[in-house]
Parts: structure tokens; C-alpha cells; sequence
DNA sequence: TCAACATATTGACAGACGTCGATGGCCCTG
DNA sequence: CAGGGCCATCGACGTCTGTCAATATGTTGA
């Protein structure tokens, strides 16, 4: 069963989710329930360069340094955004497909694939 | 910066969300993070009259029925379904445009005029 | 008016979550 | 190798959340 690759997102407007599909998802959408994640991830996604450092995010963010890490950690876990150590710092991008599959869950066409 | 009046959705990929604009997005995608609301919506929309009689919603979802109650509540809340009391029955139905408002807020180009 | 049924609300409880201060691990620069 | 800056982890705390049994509310039909 592990050949089914196109599990990406099945959606949530057609049949019936099951127990397993459901749980997935909610994951996903757990990730963007809350307002500090969602505020990294537009701080992240709107650098020009399509990355930023860590360390210019808990200053506009406004809250504790460990609570940045431990945000931008869920972020990670559920693969909406990918760190990269770089030295000393740590630099940040959004993951667009993680994006588009919880999209294309609320109903949008599939995606084309890029 | 503030935009005018189609605040509907600022979209994550944008402009730095404000506090305000991200609890709001928040509290969205919240009611979408539990495997029993997703499951919800998707035997709710995946009828072919678009409406479901609470009372054919406890059984599938496995849940008991004051569990079943207190989800619709939070989806209602959330604008994501909507019931109408017909008689002794509850008749639910998916708000499209509540799930579409998300959808566009997760990067999607403005959504089409259905 | 009353009994029966569908739905909502309440109360209680365990587990998950957001937050912060303190601490630890890395990596760079003297 | 010592010091300092960045980031992650830990421990603790209060709050929020999902769940169910019990109960309340509301509607129908006799």
C-alpha cells in the first residue's frame, strides 16, 4: 500500500475522510492555528530573497526568543518551512508545495505540479 | 498599508500579517485542526443535496452525540457550516466562501467568481 | 398536556498547548 | 582556547481543548 503516491491531499469536499486522512490533515491545519506561526510564516515568505534569519524574526514577532525556536520548530515538523544552519545563523524559507497541498484540501483543483 | 475594504483575506505569503490578522486566520484554521471537524466537513459536503440532517452525522464520525453537537458548534462559529432548524431535525450545510476565504489565504491567487 | 425524540448545554477531567526563564550546544572571532 | 553571540532544549506554569455522562431545551404527535 505504500505505492499509493498520490495521498498527497485528498480533499476535504469529496468523499468521506477517513480516521487516518483526517488526523493528517488536522496536523497540518494545527500548524497554521496559531497566530504567531502564521506571522512567522509571512515574515518568511515576504523577504525578497525568499529566506530570512532567524534572528531577525523575534524582534518583529514579539515574543520570546525560545518561543520563536519553538514555533518555527512546529513549522518544521510539519514541513511548511526548512532551516538551514549557515555558521552562526539559521535561515528560514517557506516550503510552497506543504502550502499548496493544505490548499488544494480545502476544496482547490489539483495542483499542477511545477 | 492598510488595504481597503476586501479584507477578506489577507493572504500568509503577503505583507507581514498584523497580530490582529493572524488570530483572526488563526482561529480559522483552528476549527479546521481536529480530525473530528474534518471529517465533519467532508460527510457534510460530500452529500449530494448539499445538507445533512445532524442526526446521520454521530454514527459515522464514531463520536457520542454531545461531542458531534459541541464540533458543529465550533465549525458553525467558525462560518464554515451553517443549520437550519426543520422541525424536530437539524439540516447542515458548508459555507463555500468561509472555506474558499482560507484556501486564498494560504497563497492562492484571488479565487475566481464561482 | 404529556410522552418521545432530536439537539444543545453543562460539568468534569485528562491531555495538549503557548509562554517564558534558565540552561546547554555550536560556531565564530580574538 | 577562551569569550561571546545565536539557536535549541528543558522545566514549569496557566490556559485551552476534546471527550463523555447527565441534563436541559425544544419540537412533534397523540
Amino acid at each position: 500500500m505504500a505505492r499509493r503516491a498520490q495521498v498527497c491531499c485528498p480533499s476535504v469536499l469529496d468523499a468521506p475522510l477517513s480516521e487516518k486522512e483526517a488526523a493528517k490533515l488536522a496536523k497540518g491545519f494545527a500548524a497554521l492555528a496559531d497566530p504567531a506561526r502564521l506571522r512567522l510564516l509571512s515574515l518568511i515568505a515576504g523577504q525578497d530573497e525568499g529566506e530570512v534569519c532567524a534572528c531577525e524574526l523575534v524582534e518583529p514577532l514579539g515574543r520570546s526568543q525560545p518561543t520563536v525556536s519553538h514555533h518555527l520548530k512546529v513549522l518544521r515538523e510539519a514541513g511548511l518551512v526548512e532551516g538551514e544552519r549557515r555558521g552562526t545563523w539559521v535561515w528560514y524559507r517557506v516550503v510552497p508545495d506543504a502550502l499548496a497541498d493544505l490548499r488544494a484540501s480545502l476544496g482547490g483543483k489539483a495542483r499542477q505540479r511545477a
